[in-house]
DNA sequence: CGCGACACTGTAAGCGTTTACACTGCGCCC
DNA sequence: GGGCGCAGTGTAAACGCTTACAGTGTCGCG
């Protein structure tokens, strides 16, 4: 090592701090983590010199002996990225306020890269969260080291991990209800991509809440991949067919809007022929025209419900009593299923 | 599987390793890093013995003598959440490529708080992404250790840093080019929140091909806030005065949609009354009746930009060349602004 | 046969922290 | 006044890793 590359500037240490002070490295760490007891003026040597040398501890030393990294990792895959912001706002938020970082990594797919990011991150993190929605990440879940606390989010809950999920049986059964009481009588849905997790729950729920208001009918199924292409797809299968449904259930925002979209374009009126229903509640859900109903999932307390899950495996003791009930999910009502009383709003000539 | 946290089994290390396969630790750090000769019988045995006891090195410890965290963090401010997805994504999976993690961070908009944060983050990172759009940020660049590199992201280009900004001047200017062939008259401005680098230069940028475009006209501003209320509010207003524009930039898409909105309940078509444009491109501006014309940023471009140009800084040498152009952003020419062939769509009745 | 080059391996010295422990004074109570 | 407790401090031993350096043994070539 030559030490010539980026300046012979090295970083200030500890040492550097408390020799600034004029006091013992122990009483420099003792200031900094507020550990025993310190005098006042000691407090105010050490700080004045910490200032003074723009010190920083180094957290990897520091994890070496406490056996902490103060970081927990968040394992992404190729979603639909309309969660990803608010996820990672809860979580990061809940994080800091447990005085916790946030190491995020995108899943690529690959099980072999997938697998090397897991090590990588498992050396440095406290625990995982780990958004598993298909086989694939469930897979990656087998080869974390059994003493790495993880929780898994959106997963099957018969794994024998940790888990968290969004209540989207519940979701869609409410939807269906208010679906039924508006006096719809084919409900078809647009799913999500075979094999994700939240798609086939919402599909089970339709096929169930079919089973228990409409006894006995059948409705169009259209298997989408949570992109509004498809819902276009959809939204022109369903206007083409000889007995059009009246009422659309699609499992996100997006492809609900690509139906309603198509169903426009075909001659077919929403909310009057055709109620429409999405889920998500995306922020342009409300200014569509007619504006979306759809289901709003609190994505932000899912993910700090998510971190404190997580936490509470580390033994964090003032999480004990913190209860996390199943993540808040509410129909939102709007225009698109014509159950609202008629809103004023002129009709473009 | 709870309660075993605290069990008496350690994480296992290099030493464990080490005996496990009958050789020294040095080896098996070469090992596993690759570096120097290692004969193939004891590559194996190595290797075996890690699979064996799940060992998986601590990256702290490793940090500690190599003196690279492999670790870039993010830090966010209180952002509309739509770029965050992608450009969270676009960062991450640049810093894959090059082998380093990603530490996100959310600010407050609290000074010490933040202070605290950049703290803390900077022990345990090679270098800093900072997006900074508004002063607050700024002055936490201020204190940033001068031997810690960062790339402030959307700051004004005259702060001493080493910066990286979206070309909104640039954008803005051909979106008003483009209304000013359409022929339209009045191009009314819906502004992001003061203060705000991207809505400034937005501002910046109208008012400027204003005076090109149409010299000596006026036409009306509106301040929003980057939510789609006050794109409802300036619409509203809009159509209220006694001579409405003909045309609306609106600094962002939400924004954009709040007012079209807004024009429509007032009775006013668009395009054909009011042209209408919008900032971002977000998922569902196509879907929207008209369909929006937007500008296009590639986020994700523009978040791998940042990484590597940060990663220049740290003098990684394979970057020398790879010259980062500022981002590419383009006029998407949709429905609303009336340019484009009329769609040949069934109009509801 | 000797000797240098080479592939491979082990030993040991840190890297910057935290913390157990030992040590000072000092005030206080019997 | 001698002991005790306690606030305040320092010393030194880890923590798990990388790597300079110092060995080994093997081969090829003069």
């Amino acid at each position: 090592m030559e030490g010539n590359n980026n300046g012979p500037r090295r970083a200030a240490t500890v040492k550097d701090v408390a020799r600034a002070a004029g006091v013992s490295i122990a009483s420099v760490s003792r200031v900094i983590n507020g550990t025993g007891p310190v005098a006042q003026a000691t407090r105010r040597r050490v700080t004045d010199a910490i200032a003074r040398l723009h010190y920083v501890p180094h957290q990897g030393a520091a994890s070496l002996v406490t056996r902490r990294h103060g970081v927990v990792g968040l394992l992404l895959p190729e979603l639909h990225a309309g969660m990803y912001a608010k996820l990672i706002r809860g979580i990061e938020d809940a994080a800091r306020r447990h005085g916790r970082h946030l190491l995020v990594c995108n899943l690529t797919g690959d099980a072999a890269r997938d697998a090397a990011t897991l090590t990588t991150l498992t050396g440095r993190v406290d625990g995982l969260l780990l958004m598993a929605p298909h086989r694939h990440e469930e897979a990656l879940a087998e080869l974390l080291p059994g003493d790495v606390p993880a929780v898994l989010l959106n997963t099957r809950a018969d794994s024998g991990r940790n888990v968290l999920t969004v209540d989207n049986y519940g979701a869609v059964m409410e939807v269906m209800r208010h679906l039924k009481r508006c006096g719809r009588r084919v409900v078809a849905h647009i799913a999500g991509p075979a094999g994700n997790h939240d798609a086939e729950e919402r599909v089970r729920a339709w096929r169930d809440a079919l089973a228990t208001y409409w006894p006995g009918t059948e409705a169009p199924f259209f298997r989408g991949d949570f992109e509004q292409e498809s819902g276009r797809a959809a939204g022109q299968a369903f206007a083409a067919s000889p007995e059009p449904p009246d009422a659309i259930f699609a499992a996100n925002d997006l492809m609900a809007a690509g139906a309603m979209r198509a169903l426009a374009d075909a001659g077919l009126a929403v909310p009057e022929d055709v109620a429409v229903v999405g889920f998500d509640d995306v922020p342009l859900a409300s200014l569509l025209s007619p504006a979306l109903t759809t289901v709003h999932v609190d994505v932000e307390s899912f993910g700090r419900c998510a971190l404190e899950r997580l936490l509470r495996l580390t033994g964090e003791p003032a999480l004990a009593q913190e209860r996390c009930e199943p993540v808040p999910s509410t129909l939102v009502v709007r225009e698109s299923c014509g159950s609202a009383a008629a809103p004023a709003r002129a009709r473009r000539a």
